[in-house]
DNA sequence: AACATGACGTATT
DNA sequence: TAATACGCCATGT
């Protein structure tokens, strides 16, 4: 089991509440695993839990999430890169210092450039 | 059962 | 790139 599996299991059964939903803790693992300085969209993270076209439902995990866990929420953007919070408000503006503290690039209006499949490929083919 | 609401996605213009 | 429209899916009324 990876570590951040484990790591959202063994926290969210110490929380008790109402009846965590399993696609719920999925979720969260798939989001405690994103690697930092890296982000990933609502729709990548559905469908890596198993959940495709549960896009917000990773919306829902996401506000239903512990403290606790202590998830890397910034790292989870709209499919075309744009933080899904309204601009300027404080959760907008929160998302915007906590990517660029771990060098992630954003522009003034949230936005940030998304892996293609081509510039992944190349990543994976160029590496020396 | 019917409708409104979201930290959404995709296609179209 | 931006605006719009429509699709999707869980929840709450």
């Amino acid at each position: 089991m990876p570590i951040a599996c484990a790591a959202v299991a063994e926290i969210s059964n110490d929380i008790e509440l109402p009846a965590v939903s399993p696609a719920f803790e999925r979720i969260w693992a798939v989001i405690a695993a994103i690697a930092p300085g890296s982000v990933l969209s609502y729709g990548e993270v559905a469908r890596r839990a198993g959940l495709p076209r549960r896009a917000r439902m990773v919306a829902q995990a996401l506000r239903a999430a512990p403290d606790a866990l202590e998830l890397p929420w910034h790292r989870v953007l709209r499919a075309d890169g744009r933080i899904a919070f309204a601009p300027g408000s404080d959760d907008f503006v929160r998302q915007c210092r906590r990517l660029r503290a771990e060098g992630v690039e954003v522009t003034d209006n949230g936005r940030v450039r998304m892996p293609t499949a081509a510039s992944s490929l190349d990543e994976l083919l160029w590496r020396p």
